[in-house]
DNA sequence: TGTTAGCACTCTTAGCCATCGAGTGCTAAC
DNA sequence: GTTAGCACTCGATGGCTAAGAGTGCTAACA
């Protein structure tokens, strides 16, 4: 499916201006974007046979061409330029960064701030996880005389916990035999072996002193679970309502983000180091106006999870490639550093 | 600025109506609704006389009557009927809260996710807070070997934690000072009276063993400061969207919303058993289309935080008051509960 | 063979106008 | 105080026209 050069310029062009305006983009404007002077009649020849091959589309016939899907596919893998982000700026967002400290979770977070703010739209990222989660660690940490917080660190660095209330007083004896329990049923297993039924199990070997593990059992085994899922973060939601094209399904899109599962399934599956999923490339209904750029960022040299954007298809791909490119680098390096020890 | 009886029922009629179908109220449509039969003339006679005392609005003379600002205050103060929520709704409800056991945070976005979900609105609710909150517990959880966990209780029943990277060791050593330098100017103390200022004079304290406490003692500070903040817990946001009449300013009312701050200062300001806040009211500009319902919850008997609801001023106010007052005491019992001890 | 000027054609947009219908306010009678 | 009747207002609708943008096609040209 080769395009003369003339023709690549063309549909550059037209994707270029398009994005710049929103408007459909007519034979004239384009014959005066040339240096070399051509004429408008060729040009509408050339736009007539890349409307053909399905680039370009029309609203209707007496309207401009506005980049079909494919069309937009095309300029993405072949003939979009390369920005980079100013030097000041990466330092400026280098900095944002590191200042979130702490939990993958708020180091994400922050990231899809950044993101939102600097794209115009709506941000996300994905929390850490690859499916050989282990249970790195395991600590109750006492809250009141019936309370207790259980900590659970996963070897991808993702840390959860959860307030429990329990039946009983929380006595030394108590805590020893969590550990205990911890130790021997938790620790290094894999996140994803833990189950439900095998937790009760558990919880019945101890006999009588079952009942003053339950609740904690419970906590952790739920803890475990969700240590298995990956979460969204999403932000910048409402961005989104200042794109007209999205207008008319902006509230069905804003559900379906925060409806969170599908997304996130969509997100595991288009795993890589950088991808560009166009309208219905996206495979939801939901989506099918809307573009996505995302990027994996990697823990320890393995990927770990997803950063990226999402806004209509007219989006300026050439120039927010790159920036989630690079929030992307930064966030594998902050979460490799404070997992590596 | 007493309204006859029959004022009163008509203008009871009109905003019931409108807030059931959005269209303007003619006079034909209430003559008919009442029992005794009263020609259209007459009530045409009384609405004009509503009209010019502010209680009802016209879109353009053509149109019917929209109840103004005025109306709906006076329809909420005097006229609205009392409904109760069905007792298997309450059930279902108690249940899917209780469920949510764990730190108040838990407890409440769950609670704005049911209200989300059952009035078509957003929701909202403020993490527990009062001036009077005292640091009640702190804890150190290691993480790893230059990684801690930095936990505080406070007396409000709000539970912060903040990973923390550390520039030397977690020792035994390190530990102990932890937990002597907490218990001597942490513990006990009122959280709004901890400043940075403050806890650099404490680490500074230490002479030579300042650089191993600063990471931890900057954390903990933030901890504190962050217990003395209340936080909005929004959910439902995008319910906003399916309101004709918020649609040209929905973009602009979601920022706002997840602006957060501005937010958070409206509900301190009008924490009351139960408010409802109509149009101008809300102070904010962004909100003039909006009305709120809130209903603050208490725990152990003491004013804690709000829950409620954001809608258009088109609001079941009569059936949705009760939902919220329903939830403001379950989400009561539960917080004070678990802080009782 | 590729390029170009010219022209007829299509289709949207905006404005105008008449019509329709809903709802009002007023008057006069009860 | 209530009501019937009527003139009036004003938005919504739909048809019509003119303007404008942009196309596709044809025929001429290099």
């Amino acid at each position: 499916m080769e395009l003369s050069e003339r023709k690549q310029k063309i549909l550059a062009l037209i994707v270029e201006y398009f994005i710049a305006t929103g408007e459909p983009i007519g034979s004239k404007l384009i014959s005066s974007a040339f240096e070399t002077s051509i004429s408008s009649a060729t040009i509408r020849n050339e736009m007539a046979e890349l409307s053909e091959k399905g680039y370009l589309e029309q609203p209707h016939t007496s309207a401009g061409r506005v980049p079909s899907q494919k069309g937009y596919r095309y300029y993405v893998d072949h003939l979009m330029g390369r920005y980079e982000i100013s030097p000041s700026e990466q330092f400026r967002i280098g900095n944002l960064l590191k200042n979130a400290v702490g939990e993958p979770e708020r180091v994400l977070a922050q990231a899809s701030g950044i993101l939102a703010e600097m794209t115009g739209c709506a941000a996300l990222s994905t929390t850490p996880l690859d499916s050989q989660t282990r249970i790195k660690r395991v600590e109750l940490v006492p809250i009141g005389t019936r309370t207790a917080m259980v900590v659970l660190l996963a070897s991808s660095g993702v840390i959860k916990s959860r307030v429990c209330r329990m039946d009983s007083e929380l006595t030394l004896e108590v805590m020893e035999l969590f550990y205990n329990v911890a130790a021997a049923h938790f620790l290094g297993q894999r996140a994803s072996d833990i189950h439900t039924a095998g937790v009760q199990t558990i919880v019945a070997s101890l006999g009588e002193k079952a009942f003053l593990m339950t609740p904690l059992m419970v906590a952790l085994s739920e803890l475990s679970q969700a240590s298995t899922r990956s979460e969204v973060l999403l932000d910048g939601q409402s961005n989104l309502l200042n794109y007209r094209e999205l207008e008319n399904n902006a509230c069905e899109l804003l559900e379906f983000l925060n409806r969170g599962e599908p997304l996130s399934k969509l997100l595991i599956a288009s795993r890589d180091e950088l991808s560009v999923l166009i309208g219905r490339e996206n495979f939801f209904r939901e989506m099918e106006n809307s573009s996505m750029i995302l990027a994996s960022y990697r823990i320890a040299g393995q990927d770990a999870g997803t950063v990226g954007i999402i806004g209509p298809t007219r989006i300026d791909y050439a120039r927010l490639i790159p920036s989630i490119r690079f929030i992307s680098r930064i966030v594998s390096g902050i979460l490799s550093d404070s997992v590596e020890e």
